[in-house]
DNA sequence: CGGTGCATTGACAGACCTCAAGACGAGTGG
DNA sequence: CCACTCGTCTTGAGGTCTGTCAATGCACCG
């Protein structure tokens, strides 16, 4: 359903209501509980979407990188804040226009239904990783996903989170974060050479291990 | 957003892909991996939508009552299987008529997109749910949406669910799930007064439990 | 040089899972 | 009607995993 590729969304949005913002690292695209004026769709950068609760714990839903669009809400205001990970760029779309050009173009309707279902569909895994899955497939999941935003196969990962954020991300505390990067370092499965780099060295067992197949950590059988 | 209001959005299928159909109880409404050729809308009655992993677990990803639609897919196939939890009827929507009515009438995408981003709510809020509560919590939580959609206010739940269900549902075991209502039965805030009924006796402090606020087994702030 | 923020590591406690036994109810066949 | 089976639910004991608290190390910066 609604199956159109989503690499040429840019140009059917509509030319009145729409600017280009820059983002410095850590400065919020949007906040929860404000008016739902405008969506984001992100260029260049990434940013991570999160709500807190009202002990004061923040829980982080999701990262989001180049293409994906921040800010929709079925309310007239926001349900997540979005703040950027890294320096940002993103098109800034105002809802009424946007609502003008859905009708008078049915084509972008049927667009931003599918960046919708995507944009569910990644909170259905990551459901699936809070789910059934232990401290260690969690952090090798997420690992993997930074590292395909981050691009290169074999290259390192610089991490845009810190440990508390990953915790954060994957509903752990920092410091079992730390011990599973630690334990899979220990394993051979990833290089942590400094302070905010990653280097996935066995992409196999990695994934093994996000997948749910055993810790990995002794003799996987992909491996083999 | 997209903020109209979706009470009426049966008036807006297409007349000539639409039927009607009915589910037993535990029948299958669609199938993970299968073409997605359809959209349901439950008109009456309850269905669950899960995913199973390689490793047979099963993960329940929500519930969905009255009005809700089932089968939103970003691709060409079903992501999640939904199964009915008791004798449910559905609108069926075939994919291709709705395309096409998208495109004669914008109103239409706008309630579709209304939709869409309500189960993105209602995703995030479950990711909150696994991401920090404890077992306890997860189960108050749960037991509160039943209640919700079971109705009345006061009134017995039925569960639709078993144990080992409510428990794939909240990624816990089932004994941990059943451990939880017997701490909760034993605080007095519950009632299991025969297998499969569930009466709440303190809401107030259910909420609390669900929110996160202490586990409200002695005495909660919120009923001094 | 001290201060600050982040990461790592240890010890311990608590939460949850696993394995196991038994209870209960519904349905079936004698 | 009763015995039997089957699935579900409950409860217990013990082990593992994760959270909490705490100390230390490290990089960066004034």
């Amino acid at each position: 359903m609604f199956t159109e590729s989503t690499a040429g969304v840019a140009r059917w949005w509509p030319a009145d209501g729409t600017s280009t913002v820059d983002i410095a690292d850590r400065s919020h695209l949007l906040h929860e509980g404000d008016d739902a004026v405008a969506l984001y769709e992100i260029i260049d950068g990434a940013a991570m979407i999160y709500r807190t609760s009202i002990d004061g714990r923040r829980t982080i839903l999701g990262l989001r990188t180049q293409g994906a669009l921040v800010g929709l809400s079925s309310g007239r205001r926001y349900v997540c804040s979005a703040v950027a990970i890294e320096p940002t760029r993103a098109r800034r779309i105002s809802y009424a226009a946007l609502e003008r050009a859905i009708d008078n173009d049915p084509r972008l309707a049927r667009r931003l239904l599918n960046v919708c279902t995507e944009e569910l569909s990644r909170s259905r895994e990551r459901l699936l990783i809070l789910g059934n899955r232990t401290a260690l497939g969690r952090v090798a999941a997420l690992l993997l996903e930074l590292a395909q935003s981050t691009g290169g196969a074999k290259r390192p990962i610089l991490l845009p989170l810190t440990r508390l954020e990953m915790g954060e991300s994957l509903g752990l505390t920092l410091e079992t974060v730390s011990r599973s990067m630690s334990r899979l370092r220990t394993a051979g499965i990833i290089d942590l050479p400094r302070s905010g780099v990653v280097i996935i060295r066995d992409r196999a067992r990695l994934e093994a291990i996000a997948d749910g197949s055993g810790d990995g950590t002794s003799g996987s059988r992909l491996c083999a």
